[in-house]
DNA sequence: ACGGGAGTTGTTGTA
DNA sequence: GTACAACAACTCCCG
């Protein structure tokens, strides 16, 4: 009797996964399958933490699945092998799963799955993952169809009947050689971790979301913490625009059960546009499968003329460009996996801008940093960090500027550069200032212990941006720009400005 | 969801 | 009450 294979990709989860329902209803046995695959170790995007958390994920799912009646076959295997060996021995009917929207590697290797089955005469079956719409050539429906996707209703978990195929295998971790930094940061996995984590944000952290994502300190304790679960499909982006939703009417119906309402619905507005946004631009990369390999406007690019420089990105990587809270910010990210949204534009920023360096260089050292790396949101924002779209203005941050922002006593700074722990508020975000007799106060030499700023920033900016401005203003720029804003532009109308109080316009009106 | 300068409007203190 | 400086806060614009 043939098999019907369910493919687990980044959706590791048992609630609310069309995949395992459609595949519960078929008559033949089911394979329950989830690939490490051998390549993407070698990876320049991928990172051991990233597999090392989908294997966390992995063996939650395992358990799940267990509770309905199935095995999870874990294989560390290249797919085409592993589908071929399956096929071997148990003759595959159908494959399930979700449509995946990854980086080039995983598209082509899609690719290479779809020839196999082709040749094989083997029917893979994908279902819509989250907010992305297959075979969109432009955004004229994209918000309608991703808000109808987002209101149908969640799918519970099928009974398996003890139809699944056994899995005689224990999967063995050590044997793949596997070798992720520690994160000094431990992150529950699996589904209902995902479900807690997201019951516990609507809960309490959730009515501070607005104000406190801007900042780096206040992020970790006032986002979701939901990133590294979307990422793997711990949790379906549905359910978690749905729950929202519930808590979004429940406030509004009784405002009375939190202290304060307003506040809260504010937050749960903001919160539901990045779950939107998070959909943007993961479509961005569905409708152009190859932004993590080429900029968006070429000739952009090619004009801007970026070139690698060791130290520079060395000393960008490793924290140690002398900007305290760039360093803290490169700090935090290499030792936790996760640093907000904001600090990642200032970051890119930085290396873009300040320092010259190449978006692919650069987009692939974070990419391996993030614990939640999420190929379309992050090389669309590489792209515009970089300056290589040609539709978005140039932001170029000014890392003293966000610094006194966001951690205007430096106790941030102090906290992930520990030679700077001594350092006065007055000379932390810019300690090159310090005199020779505070240095030596403070146990901290500039340019001994702590380095000096490795370009200076206003004037490195200042030409950054310069040359970025130069680069777009071409003939031919503007035409590229031109075409990636029909295909990519958000169709979001652009608001109507307030009427002013203006006595010109005043006079207009009659 | 940029930074910095210029220009504008609003607020406060003082004589 | 008035005149005005000093300064904060906001808006617009450009690179």
């Amino acid at each position: 009797m043939p098999v019907d294979v369910i493919w687990f990709k980044k959706d590791l989860r048992v609630r609310d996964h069309q995949p395992l329902i459609e595949a519960a209803k078929s008559c033949n046995n089911l394979l329950f399958l989830f690939l490490v695959e051998p390549e993407r170790l070698e990876l320049e995007d991928t990172d051991h933490i990233h597999i090392e958390w989908e294997l966390d994920n992995a063996e939650e799912l395992a358990k799940s699945l267990a509770a309905i009646g199935g095995h999870l076959h874990i294989k560390f295997e290249n797919a085409i092998r592993a589908l071929q060996s399956f096929h071997e021995e148990f003759e595959i009917g159908r494959i399930f799963s979700h449509q995946e929207t990854g980086n080039s590697w995983s598209y082509q290797r899609d690719l290479q799955v779809k020839e196999w089955c082709n040749l094989n005469k083997v029917e893979w079956l994908e279902f819509p993952t989250n907010g992305v719409i297959r075979g969109l050539t432009d955004r004229d429906l994209w918000k309608k169809k991703r808000d109808s996707r987002m209101r149908i209703e969640l799918l519970e978990p099928p009974n398996l009947e003890s139809r699944s195929v056994p899995n005689p295998d224990i999967f063995d971790r050590t044997s793949i050689g596997l070798n992720p930094r520690k994160l000094s940061f431990n992150r529950e996995p699996g589904e209902s971790a995902a479900a807690t984590r997201l019951a516990d944000f609507l809960g309490h952290e959730a009515k501070n979301f607005q104000w406190g994502i801007s900042s780096p300190v206040n992020a970790v304790k006032f986002g979701s913490g939901l990133s590294p679960y979307l990422t793997v499909g711990a949790i379906s982006m549905r359910r978690v625009v749905q729950t929202t939703n519930d808590r979004i009417h429940e406030i509004r119906t009784k405002p009375d059960i939190v202290s304060d309402a307003k506040m809260w619905l504010k937050s749960l507005a903001s919160f539901r546009k990045r779950l939107a946004w998070r959909c943007h631009f993961i479509q961005k990369l569905e409708m152009e499968s190859d932004l993590d390999l080429v900029a968006q406007n070429k000739i952009i690019d090619s004009n801007l003329n970026r070139v690698m420089d060791e130290e520079r990105f060395i000393r960008w990587k490793t924290g140690t460009t002398g900007w305290p809270f760039l360093d803290a910010c490169m700090r935090q990210l290499a030792s936790t996996g996760w640093i907000n949204f904001r600090m990642r534009a200032m970051i890119m920023s930085a290396a873009s801008y300040n320092l010259w360096l190449p978006w692919r260089d650069a987009g692939c050292h974070l990419a391996k940093q993030f614990i939640d790396y999420e190929p379309g949101i992050h090389w669309s924002q590489v792209g515009m960090q970089s300056g290589t779209t040609g539709i978005n203005t140039i932001r170029a941050y000014s890392m003293t500027k966000q610094g006194k922002d966001q951690d205007p006593e430096g106790d941030y700074i102090r906290k992930w550069i520990p030679e700077l722990s001594m350092v006065p508020t007055k000379y932390i975000h810019e300690p090159w200032k310090m005199p020779i007799e505070v240095q030596e106060n403070v146990s901290c030499l500039i340019d001994t212990q702590y380095p000096s700023p490795i370009v200076d920033e206003v004037t490195s900016r200042k030409e950054g941006v310069n040359r970025s401005y130069a680069a777009r203003s071409t003939k031919e720029s503007r035409t590229q720009s031109k075409l990636v804003l029909q295909k990519h532009g958000s169709r979001t109308r652009p608001r109507k400005r307030k009427a002013k109080k203006d006595k010109s316009v005043q006079q207009k009106l009659f």
